[in-house]
DNA sequence: ACTCGTGTTAGCTG
DNA sequence: TCAGCTAACACGAG
């Protein structure tokens, strides 16, 4: 389920869907579109293309033009904690490699905003737990820096603006853009931090042990194939030990999320 | 059967 | 203003 990593292989797999003839939309789905009444997205992308597809965090973006060529507002897409980003062929064969059979007839009440094209082809979010959202011009500049490019010394500044808890703050993306419950956590066990550490109390030293840790994570995670592959991860269960240095994993509530910390490496 | 959760956000409370 | 909590979404896993 999607971090920082899903979401820029979704956003690949979204670049085989732009400059494709848009011949239809469902928008109908109140939920996922929302605010959007169901066919204000369809009437601004009808006739019209997607022209590029970006990222920051976990959003991501496409460029559009309309039915005269001229440039159209952003189409917004988010894949919540579950959603997929499908792009089809006329046969229905998917784009990016994806070897998992298209099931979208069978699963269609699952497709929550769907983008049919000239060539018979469709981009589809599909999320059974409709947390994904689609929207017109989403506010990306309220969004932190990418969490894959964020410097140490914006995040030594962005760090010390606030008392909240450490991991509090690397979740919240506008401090950050891209970091969720697991990459914080295998994050925080890399540098040795503890989860409930007030984040204006870190020192230069200890940011920039973060700093290097969130980016050997997202490394990590990128050529693995998820966050899910996370060292610690694993780990994260009762009786769970820390693979360093062996001692129990703590569980506990922080920044309103389940966290896992080495008790010993990370008290 | 029942609880929890890889996400986000509005609205509330202290 | 800030930090924390709840609800909303709806399903799979344990």
């Amino acid at each position: 389920m999607p971090e920082l990593p899903e979401v820029e292989a979704a956003r690949r797999v979204l670049e085989h869907a732009l400059d494709r003839r848009i011949v239809a939309v469902d928008d109908t789905d109140e939920w996922v579109c929302r605010p959007h009444r169901p066919g204000e997205i369809a009437s601004v992308l009808l006739g019209g293309t997607l022209t590029a597809a970006h990222r920051r965090g976990k959003s991501m973006w496409c460029d559009t033009r309309d039915v005269h060529g001229e440039e159209g507002p952003a189409l917004g897409l988010h894949l919540g904690m579950g959603g997929r980003i499908v792009v089809t062929d006329a046969d229905g064969v998917r784009a990016g490699g994806d070897p998992r059979p298209d099931r979208a007839p069978r699963q269609a009440g699952w497709n929550r905003f769907t983008v049919r094209f000239d060539d018979g082809g469709e981009l589809r979010l599909f999320d059974k737990r409709r947390l994904g959202r689609v929207r017109l011009d989403p506010d990306i500049d309220a969004l932190g820096p990418d969490a894959e490019h964020i410097t140490a010394a914006q995040l030594r500044e962005r760090l010390g603006r606030s008392h909240a808890p450490l991991k509090a703050r690397l979740l919240d993306q506008k401090v950050l853009a891209g970091v969720g419950n697991l990459l914080a956590d295998e994050t925080l066990w890399q540098a040795r931090l503890s989860p409930s550490r007030p984040s204006d109390e870190l020192d230069r030293s200890e940011v920039n042990r973060l700093h290097r840790s969130l980016r050997r994570a997202l490394r990590a995670a990128t050529a693995n194939g998820g966050v899910h592959t996370g060292r610690v991860i694993e780990h994260r269960h009762a009786d769970g030990t820390c693979p360093r240095c062996g001692a129990p994993m703590v569980h506990g509530t922080v920044g309103g999320r389940s966290t896992w910390w080495c008790g010993k490496e990370q008290g």
